[in-house]
DNA sequence: ATTATTTACGCAAACGTTTGCTTATTTGTT
DNA sequence: AACAAATAAGCAAACGTTTGCGTAAATAAT
């Protein structure tokens, strides 16, 4: 840091002015000739001058810097979230300073612990998967300090969310799987105390009962962790039982990755005898063979759609921050997996 | 921001102490009793106290903020990178600030503008492809501000590196085909401005010469930029030869699995008409059919060496910072697309 | 020519810490 | 009992900005 940076006061004392001069001069503030400004900013640029954020925050009390909580940036939906953020963060002349909770609740509290010692203007954060209790997020109420939930909220506590549909997408992608005429659809789930996942259950469940299928718990198998070799795990299982489905929907793509990856190795073929589909839609969606059917959950867009909804309601701080919540429209992205040749059903 | 935070000077009135005490109390500092310290410690935590970290950098005179430049976060090889970089900046107690230069030279140059506004307490950079002149980094030589490359590098600049050696790798991994029994190897190639593309083609080149084949330079093929669509593209390209090669050698698994895509649909047979192998072991090549044979390029290794040589350079800004290149030892994978039955070659 | 208004700038106090130096008190040494 | 040394705490300046208020000179209004 140090090396003898240049700042207002070398300005001031170079040019015979005072220093609120010449921050004013900066700033294009009216009050300061036009002539006065021209110089003060030749010179600023002859020295190299550049601001001391550092100082400017302390003074004016606020930081530019937008704090995020992902739980891995490592996961494919989160770095394509941040990256949403970053692009409308940047543009709007905010800072983005990444922490990872790793899923856990104890790293997760430290981090906010963190962020309010940062004093940063604003927080977007996923839950982590082992959080039940948000008080630790309560802080930022009182401190005035807007918080957007993504994908993974809290509903007890009073702040901003983006999320998507989960119901009704996971009905959406069952009601398909029943349109190409699986009777027998079973469901690989994530953690239920997660509402985004118990959301997909009930919308699963949903369209079950509206298309009059009868609701078997049995193919209903809980993925730890929803990776590949959960999904491999739970196929297994449900191949086992004594009728076998014949489609499943899964809580996300990797889960259905490892499905198919199971199914590939008996001789039941895919979408004819069983039909697959993800969550996500993950790059590697379009890899696997058959390609998967999946839900597009539009993480770039829940990115920049926190942070607008941040950036908001930091720069209104005035007005109420009635809490808001946004829901993001998903798609449905039919693809091999699912394709089958018309069926009369 | 606002809702009237508790400061040191709140805990002083209420103690009827100085604030120097407070703040050397909180700090235990040997000069204080330890019955003060006890009591300080305990009205702190009862009138939620925490400390104004804007204050105290700005007093300090430095900052605990690790700036990092990434192309782009939903690349799955930045964001483990970051993956790695925010792990040991959160042991270490720093503070990890991620900015996008997608790949805009315009858009890198503004960004360490940004980063010196910030004052950061250093900085881990991967040149945007753009990238040719660096002089835009230079400022933090003079400013003292460590910084750290990683992948692509200047070097024409003075500054730490860690990287991975592209042409041993790229031999490596060529060795490789060649041992299976392929004469005629191809290879799609990245951007070869970019010292690692260049690299990769050179050992590549190396490894023919050193087992006495030719290098043949219509057996290689420029991909624009490392996508599905140009490996297909590349792919198709090279099928067309009126000799076409027994293996390809793909600067990235990205070309690689779009080669893999178009030739599956040909009926030539991978590995044993032409084995391929990739570059990098992102998570699809295991998805992909064959199996990717390619190079994992431990990229969260990289972002932890990085981020450790950084806060070394950091915390001993005394000595000087002789810049210092890093290599980090790759695995190359074996998968089946290079998987052939035993050959006597 | 006198007063009112605008224009252009300076003063000085903040923002919340940290830290070199000084001072008062206690403890230890002869 | 007198003095040195250790212990515990305070003073005040600094870090680099921003900003409310005040003021002098220049311009406009009467």
């Amino acid at each position: 840091m140090p090396g003898t940076r240049v700042t207002i006061k070398d300005l001031a004392k170079r040019m015979d002015l005072s220093v609120s001069t010449i921050s004013r001069a900066l700033h294009n503030h009216p009050s300061i000739g036009k002539k006065t400004t021209a110089e003060v900013w030749k010179l600023a640029k002859q020295l190299g001058y550049f601001p001391n954020t550092v100082a400017s925050n302390l003074r004016r009390r606020k930081t530019n810097m937008i704090g995020v909580i992902v739980p891995r940036i490592d996961i494919a939906f989160h770095s394509h979230v941040i990256s949403g953020v970053e692009e409308v963060a940047y543009k709007m002349g905010y800072n983005v300073t990444i922490y990872q909770s790793r899923d856990s609740f104890e790293r997760e509290v430290a981090i906010t612990g963190i962020l309010q010692t940062q004093m940063v203007a604003g927080i977007i954060a996923c839950l982590a998967l082992e959080t039940i209790d948000c008080s630790h997020f309560a802080r930022f109420n009182s401190l005035k300090v807007p918080l957007v939930f993504y994908d993974r909220v809290s509903n007890d506590l009073e702040a901003s969310k983006v999320i998507i549909d989960d119901f009704e997408a996971a009905s959406r992608v069952t009601q398909h799987l029943i349109n190409i005429g699986c009777m027998r659809i079973a469901h690989i789930a994530g953690c239920q105390t997660t509402s985004i996942f118990s959301a997909r259950l009930e919308g699963y469940k949903a369209a079950l009962l509206k298309n009059g299928l009868t609701f078997d718990p049995n193919l209903v198998c809980c993925a730890n962790d929803l990776s590949y070799e959960e999904g491999a795990r739970c196929a297994k299982k449900l191949l086992k039982l004594s009728e076998i489905p014949d489609g499943i929907f899964c809580a996300n793509d990797y889960t259905a990755i490892g499905a198919i990856q199971v199914i590939k190795k008996t001789n039941l073929k895919i979408p004819d005898d069983i039909a697959i589909a993800g969550f996500s839609n993950y790059p590697v969606s379009t890899i696997i063979e058959p390609a998967l059917t999946t839900i597009d959950d539009r993480a770039v867009e829940m990115g920049k759609t926190a942070a607008r909804m941040l950036i908001r309601q930091i720069e209104d701080r005035d007005t109420n921050i009635a809490s808001e919540t946004i829901v993001i429209k998903t798609d449905l992205i039919i693809r091999d997996s699912t394709r089958r040749e018309p069926v009369n059903a």
